[in-house]
DNA sequence: CGTCAAAATGGTATCGGTAACATCGCGGCC
DNA sequence: GGCCGCGATGTTACCGATACCATTTTGACG
C-alpha cells in the first residue's frame, strides 16, 4: 500500500503535490486551512457554510470560493459531537427481502432526507440481534429512531426511554409505546379475514402462515372469529420467516397432504399465497372454485396473479411518511398532535376467492 | 417519561434543574462519570469496552458493572472523531422500491454487521440527486462507500477519489472504476436476450423496457445483435423508472396498439413482464404460444407466475456479498485480490417462451 | 459629527472519547 | 539483591467542528 511522501512538512506553503493514492498527504484540509486561505476565522467559515445569512455577501462568496477550490468537506463527525446533532435517524427492521417494508423504508428516507437527515440502517435479521442493534445505534446518537413492531426486550425499551431520543414504533398498535406510533391492528386483520371468509362461506378454512410476530397476532384475531362460529381447529401450515413463494406451494402441499378438507387457504402475506396459488394450479385445483385463497400485503403483484389476488391492503410508504412527520416533529420541538397513529387496512376483494 | 433516579451522581451539587424541553436530566453520563464511579482513570474505561483483553479481570469486571449500573452508552461521535474510525458504511441506491437491489442491501448490511459495521443508506431517488448526496455522506466519513452503477458526475467521481476512501460500485461492469467493482455485463444481457429469442425463432420482437441507465446499456446489447441479423427496427415501449406491474400492461396494450406484429417481447425487468403476462391473458392472447415474453432479474415470483418466466439470473446477494468483502479487505488493509469482478449471469428458461 | 443599536466577525472553551507516550508494579533471572 | 521486561494503568493532548460570549464594524438618525 501506498507510503506517504517525504517531507510533508510544516511550512510546506503550497504544492499540488502529486497524488499518491490512499495517501494522506500532508493531512486532509479542514476547516482552519479554509479559513486561513480566505482570510478569516474558522467560525466565520463554519456560519458561511451552515448560516449564510449571518455572513456578508463579500465573504461568503470568499469562503465558498476556498472551499470549492480546496475541496474542502466539512467533518460531520466533529460537528455532530459539538453541536449534540448527529443529523442521522435510525431505523430499524427485520429484514427486508421479501417484505413489504421497502415502501415504508422509501418513504421515510426520502421525507427525512428533505429535511437534512440522513438514515442509518438496521436489519435485525433473525430475531434476537435486536437488542445488540439498537445497543450499537443508541451509541451513535441519532436524532430519532425508528424501529419495526412493539415488542422489545424490555432491556431495550429501558435503553430507548432514557437515551431521550424520539421513537417511533411502526407497523404495529399499542396502547403503550415507547414513545410514538404508527400503525394498524394486526389482530383485526386477522378478524377482517375471517368475517370475510366465513360470508363468503367457507368454514373449511386453512392457514399457510408465517411465524414472525405480527403474523401470529394476525392468526390469534383469526382464530378467535372463527372460534366464536363454532370452528375449532384448522389445519395449519407454519412456514419459517422470511415468507417465500417457496413455502407457499410447501404450505399448500402440507395441508392437502395432511388429508384436511380446505375449502378457502388463508395466508399470512401475498407471497405465500402466490406459492399456494401456483401449487393449486400445478395440481389442477381451480381458484377459487375449488378453494380460495387469500393474502396479506397487497403487493404489487397482487393484482396481477392469475386469478388476482384478494388481500389485506395497508398503506405503506403513508406509515414511512408518518414516522418521519412524527420524528421531524419531535426533534424541531413541535408538538406531536397524536402519538399514536392507527393507519387502518383495507380489504381488497379480488379474483381469488 | 421516565425520570432519571435520583442521585446516579457522586457529589452531585447542584439542582437536576427542571428539565427544559428535550429533558436533559443532569446530564448524560460519560466516560469520566464511569471512570469515577468504578475508581480508574477514563482510558481505563475504554479499554474495557474496546479491548478487554487489555484489561486485569477484575477491573474488567468492576468497569462493566458500573456501566450497567448507570447505563452508559459510550458516544461512538467522539471515539470516531478521534479515532478517525467511524465505523459506518455507505451505501447508495437509486431506489429501492420494485427493485432488485433488496437482496443486495440485505446481504451487504449483513455482512458488514458482522464486522461491526452499521449501514448509512442513502437513496438518490429520483436522478439528478446523487451529486448532493454523496457529498452529504463523505463529510459523515465513512469508512467505505458502495454505490450503484459506475455513472456519476465527474465531480463526484473526483470528490470520491480525493476523499480516500474506499468504495465499490456495482451492478455494473466498466474498465475504469473508481476504485473496486462487483457487477456484470448489462451489454453482454442483452446480448444473450437477443440471441436466445433469436434462436427460438423470433423476429418480430417487441420492447418494453424501463428508461434507466443500466436498462439503457442492455438494449444497446439486444439491438445490436438484432441489427447484425438484419433486425434494425423494432416497436418499443419506453417505460419511466421504477417498473412496475401496471406499466408493463400500459406497454403491451402500446405495442399492440400500435399495429406491430411481435410474436415475442423482451422487458427490461420481471416486473413488467409479470404486467405484459397479465394484460395478454386479460386479451386472450395466449403465452408462449402467441407471444413469448421475457424478462431480467429472475424475481422470486419469476418461477411462479402462469407462465413461469423466462428471464435473466442474477446473484443478487453475491453482489451485496462480495462488496462487502472488498470494503472490508481494503478498510483492514489486506490486499484486494482483484478490483473488478464479474458475477456474471444466467438465462432461465421458463414457460414463458 | 457623535451616539447607539444592529450586524458582522472573532476568541476561547468545549463536546467525549482515544492515541501516544509515560509510569508503575511485579516476578524472574543472574 | 538489583536489574530487566512486560503487563496494567495513568497523563496529556488532541480529533475538528460549533456554542457562547466578546469585540469590532456598520449604518441610521438626531
Amino acid at each position: 500500500m501506498a507510503r506517504t511522501p517525504p517531507g510533508n512538512l510544516p511550512q510546506d506553503p503550497e504544492a499540488p503535490d502529486a497524488l499518491p493514492r490512499h495517501a494522506r498527504t500532508g493531512k486532509a484540509v479542514t476547516i482552519r486551512d479554509v479559513a486561513k486561505v480566505a482570510g478569516v476565522s474558522p467560525i466565520t467559515v463554519s456560519r458561511a457554510l451552515n448560516h449564510p445569512e449571518l455572513v456578508t455577501p463579500d465573504t461568503l462568496e470568499r469562503v465558498r470560493a476556498v472551499v470549492s477550490r480546496t475541496g474542502y468537506v466539512p467533518n460531520e463527525i466533529a460537528g455532530s459531537l459539538r453541536s449534540r446533532r448527529s443529523g442521522i435517524i435510525a431505523a430499524v427492521f427485520p429484514q427486508i427481502t421479501n417484505s413489504m417494508f421497502v415502501d415504508t423504508i422509501q418513504a421515510l428516507s426520502d421525507d427525512l432526507r428533505q429535511e437534512g437527515y440522513q438514515v442509518l440502517l438496521g436489519l435485525s435479521s433473525y430475531g434476537e440481534r435486536e437488542d445488540e442493534l439498537i445497543a450499537g445505534i443508541v451509541g451513535r446518537r441519532p436524532e430519532g429512531i425508528y424501529l419495526t413492531g412493539i415488542a422489545h426486550a424490555p432491556d431495550t425499551r429501558r435503553r430507548l426511554i432514557a437515551s431521550h431520543i424520539p421513537v417511533v414504533e411502526a407497523w404495529d398498535l399499542t396502547p403503550s409505546p415507547i414513545d410514538m406510533l404508527v400503525g394498524f391492528s394486526h389482530e383485526k386483520v386477522g378478524e377482517a379475514m375471517a368475517r370475510y371468509l366465513l360470508a363468503r362461506g367457507h368454514r373449511e378454512i386453512g392457514l399457510v402462515w408465517g411465524n414472525d410476530l405480527r403474523a401470529g397476532v394476525r392468526r390469534q384475531g383469526l382464530l378467535s372469529v372463527l372460534a366464536e362460529n363454532g370452528i375449532h381447529e384448522l389445519p395449519t401450515s407454519l412456514e419459517p420467516a422470511p415468507g417465500m413463494f417457496q413455502r407457499g406451494r410447501e404450505g399448500l402441499a402440507e395441508l392437502l397432504g395432511s388429508g384436511a378438507r380446505v375449502s378457502a387457504v388463508a395466508c399470512s402475506s401475498d407471497v405465500l399465497a402466490q406459492g399456494v396459488i401456483a401449487e393449486a394450479r400445478d395440481r389442477g385445483i381451480r381458484i377459487p372454485e375449488d378453494i380460495a385463497v387469500m393474502g396479506f400485503g397487497d403487493f404489487d403483484f397482487a393484482a396481477h396473479t392469475s386469478p388476482s389476488l384478494t388481500t389485506i391492503a395497508i398503506e405503506k410508504a403513508l406509515i414511512g411518511r408518518l414516522a418521519a412527520q412524527a420524528l421531524l416533529a419531535r426533534i424541531q420541538g413541535r408538538e406531536v398532535p397524536e402519538r399514536i397513529v392507527d393507519v387502518g387496512f383495507r380489504l381488497v376483494e379480488r379474483g381469488s376467492t
